[in-house]
RNA sequence: GCGGGAUUAGCUCAGUUGGUAGAGCAGCUCAUUUACACUGAGAAGGUCGGGGGUUCAAGUCCCUCAUCCCGCACCA
């Protein structure tokens, strides 16, 4: 409750000295300021007030660029607190910077997350009406996902300003908007002519529920035990846990070095019975088998297996499909055609035993992979489809090179730091393993590939540009772009590229400073904005890429609703403030480890804006008479023995500042304001102004000067922390009338 | 299988050129019209996961084992 506390004093009790604002008879209440003070900040001028780096006072104008762009929510939904933490971190960064006085830049968006969206607003429309996306049509059905997204996008928008984060609404984009859509068309029309967009016939992984192709970074594998049959194929033993795939198969493949089948030439044709009567089957020698590994011979599946398709690539052998993009099974299958792999499976083995083909089974573990949004068994098909080719070399700037090295070189000689530095391992191994990037989509919800086919003379043609072909005969490729091919482009389509007037203006911002996302899209996403911004921009995206964890409850368990320990951090600044909310989510936290949040840790820190409020109650309360005197030279021997106390703090922080080190920074500068500052020299300093004796006037004047002094630092440096509590106070404090707002006021040295 | 991380007080974590173990929370004892109860003072609590090594000196460096967590790769 914040009843009027004065009420409870006696009438004898000391009178309140005249110099402290009625404000501070109250205890310190977040929720009647906060959405004041954000306002103050956003008003302070046109366009974003002080969000915006052109309405910096002077000594911003000419300082040091410093920018980030937001990485930018999904429109699936809310904001949970991992945003939170995020806003918080970046938060902290931006108002550092434009208190140093840098020219400070940062830049909202959200993203329109094509799968995601997508299938979430496809779920909505078939658990409201039962119907599926086919039963709107293309254009009704985006329009829903439209809607669902602008409504998603306004209650990001709202969740983000309650965090405090000042950030500069007058550039918000969207990874979906006019502008960006052709910094797409325009990134796609580059590679394409560059030679590194290509489409054809590969294997992709493909979602039979979802009906898309989806990348290898959108699947997640889980754990199964499945039997593992073997079976007899001629003269050999094959072993596999998919005997569904095996109508076609017609080579065994066996390693070159392995004696056992020394006798088996490569190329030999061999005539044995196999599922559906008499086949002649090929021997590959290739070294891709591991001899180890089950009979240490296998029958391929090019179609339907990464592996057997580049064994296949390599030898030049046939493939079928033996799988249609719905999970059945084609008419290669004779008396199955027709049927669910799943229900498929146990026929066939049933019908091998019969035969007197199958020699054993046995229980086998393994992971299986699934689509990340639908949970189907993704299954490899190969497909017509859209690629860039990461290994394709081409001439950038006059050397000849591949997206892959520009990807490598970014980090490896270009610059860009990674902390913590252990997940530069992770980006070069990722990359050593990477594959040409299936960027087309046969969802409806993302942007549309700029690439128009006709048919002349019975001949295809193919024409791709920024914009549609003249003439009515053409008809623009159906399907969208993998959503990530939008957000690589997104620390310079935000700027204005690829329109050179708008662009110039913002090129002192790019590369941006620093990149500050979740440990876990460091592929889908750093490594993309890294391939897209060297290729295109001939620089890296930013200097350096600040990884944070992921936020967990109090015992370290992942936030779900089937757990129900979901904290939202709207109620946490409802309830406790968006200060004590930040300062949770950064103090007890490293870049790259995991926080540990309660509620109870929130709450602690309500108690420290509160202390703060109270500190500064006392100090107006004690130095009263005092004006503040910024020359003020005559200092205590006590006094000065604080001061340098207090600015070894202040460089020892500012030090870790610089090194991202916030919950070190967060946690002194706590630790110092209440078990220093308040417990021991206001207490302190209750005796010292108790004496009444004129021999102790000095020291009094030497003391007040000390605790304004100290509070005036104290609330500069804990402001990119908790904004809100020091701008407040600071704009309650008698001296700091007329004077700028605290947000752009100098970083304490 | 390959790689990474963690293991320090009951809980959550700091501890960055090696130099006598730190904080917050919880618990315990005390204080009670105090700037602030959203408070203060105090005490207690750890053979730094086990073992070995380097060193005058190891939570910190090296080796090894154990447990837990997380990526990546997958093998028919």
């Amino acid at each position: 409750m914040t009843d009027d506390i004065s009420k409870k004093k006696p009438a004898s009790a000391t009178p309140i000295p005249q110099n402290i604002p009625d404000a501070f008879l109250k205890p310190y209440d977040p929720a009647s300021t906060e959405d004041r003070i954000y306002e103050l900040w956003e008003k302070s001028s046109p366009k974003s007030g002080y969000f915006n780096p052109d309405n910096l006072p002077e000594r911003n104008q000419k300082g040091d660029p410093f920018s980030i762009v937001l990485p930018p929510p999904n429109v699936t939904g809310t904001l949970h607190m991992g945003h939170a933490a995020m806003l918080a971190i970046e938060d902290i960064m931006i108002r550092y910077a434009r208190m140093q006085g840098k020219k400070t830049l940062w830049l909202p968006g959200t993203d329109h997350a094509a799968i995601a969206t997508q299938s979430k607003v496809e779920g909505i429309i078939y658990k409201e009406e039962k119907k599926r996306r086919h039963d709107l049509g293309r254009e009704e059905f985006l329009k829903r996902v439209e809607k669902f997204a602008q409504d998603s996008h306004d209650t990001i928008v709202n969740q983000v300003r309650k965090m405090g984060s000042s950030i500069d609404w007058s550039r918000e984009a969207f990874t979906l908007d006019e502008k960006r859509n052709i910094a797409v068309r325009t990134a796609f029309k580059k590679m394409y002519d560059d030679g590194l967009i290509y489409r054809g016939h590969r294997i992709v992984n493909w979602d039979p529920k979802g009906q898309t192709t989806i990348s290898d970074d959108e699947m997640v594998y889980q754990d199964e035990t499945t039997k593992f049959y073997y079976f007899k194929y001629g003269p050999f033993t094959i072993g596999t846990a998919r005997p569904e795939t095996k109508f076609g198969d017609k080579y065994v493949v066996m390693h070159p070095d392995d004696t056992r089948f020394a006798e088996y030439k490569h190329g030999q044709k061999i005539d044995l019975e196999w599922i559906n009567g008499p086949i002649t089957a090929t021997v590959i020698k290739d070294t891709a088998i591991d001899m180890t590994f089950g009979t240490g011979v296998m029958t391929i599946t090019p179609w339907h297996s990464v592996v057997d398709f580049e064994i296949a690539e390599r030898h030049g052998l046939d493939k079928e499909q033996i799988i249609d993009s719905y999970g059945k099974l084609l008419p290669i299958a004779g008396e199955f055609s027709g049927m669910k792999i799943t229900d498929a499976r146990g026929k066939i083995v049933e019908k091998l035993k019969a035969k007197g083909l199958l020699v054993k089974e046995e229980d086998y573990s393994h992971r299986v992979a699934t689509a990340e949004r639908t949970g189907a068994l993704v299954e490899p098909q190969i497909m017509n489809q859209w690629f860039i080719g990461v290994n394709q070399e081409f001439d950038h700037n006059g050397k000849k090179t591949t997206l892959k090295q520009l990807m490598q070189n970014a980090v490896k000689k270009d610059g860009i730091k990674i902390l913590p530095d252990r997940f530069e391992k992770t980006y070069f191994s990722w990359i050593d393993n990477l594959r040409d990037w299936c960027i087309s989509r046969q969802i409806w919800y993302g942007h549309r590939i700029p690439v128009w086919y006709r048919t002349v003379d019975g001949k295809e043609e193919i024409y791709c540009d920024i914009e549609a072909p003249q003439g009515s005969d053409w008809k623009q490729d159906e399907d969208t772009l993998d959503t990530w091919f939008s957000s690589g482009l997104w620390t310079f389509s935000t700027l204005g590229w690829p329109d050179e007037k708008e662009f110039a203006k913002m090129r002192m911002y790019h590369p941006t400073s620093v990149l500050e996302t979740g440990y876990d899209i460091i592929f889908f996403w750093v490594a993309r904005m890294i391939l897209m911004s060297t290729y295109i921009l001939g620089e890296i995206p930013f200097q350096t890429v600040y990884l944070h964890g992921l936020v967990r409850d109090g015992q370290g368990r992942k936030m779900s609703k089937s757990l129900g320990n979901i904290i939202d951090p709207l109620d946490m600044v409802k309830k406790y403030g968006a200060d004590a909310t930040r300062l949770s989510l950064i103090i007890g936290t490293g870049p790259g480890n995991d926080t540990k949040l309660s509620e109870d840790k929130v709450k602690g820190y309500k108690n420290f804006a509160n202390k703060l409020w109270n500190i500064t109650r006392f100090v107006l309360g004690s130095t009263e008479g005092h004006t503040y005197d910024p020359n003020f030279t005559a200092w205590s021997a006590t006094d000065t023995q604080y001061i340098t106390e207090f600015k070894a703090l202040l460089s020892e922080v500012t030090k870790e500042m610089e090194e991202y080190k916030f919950y070190l920074v967060g946690e002194k500068l706590y630790h110092y304001a209440w078990h220093t500052f308040a417990d021991k020299i206001l207490e302190e300093s209750k005796v010292i102004f108790a004496n009444k004796d004129t021999s102790a006037f000095a020291d009094q004047k030497s003391r007040a000067q000390f605790l304004l002094h100290t509070l005036y630092s104290i609330l500069k440096a804990l402001h990119p922390f908790m904004p809100f509590v020091t701008e407040e106070i600071w704009g309650l404090l008698p001296v700091h009338k007329d004077k700028q707002h605290l947000i752009v006021e100098n970083w304490p040295a």
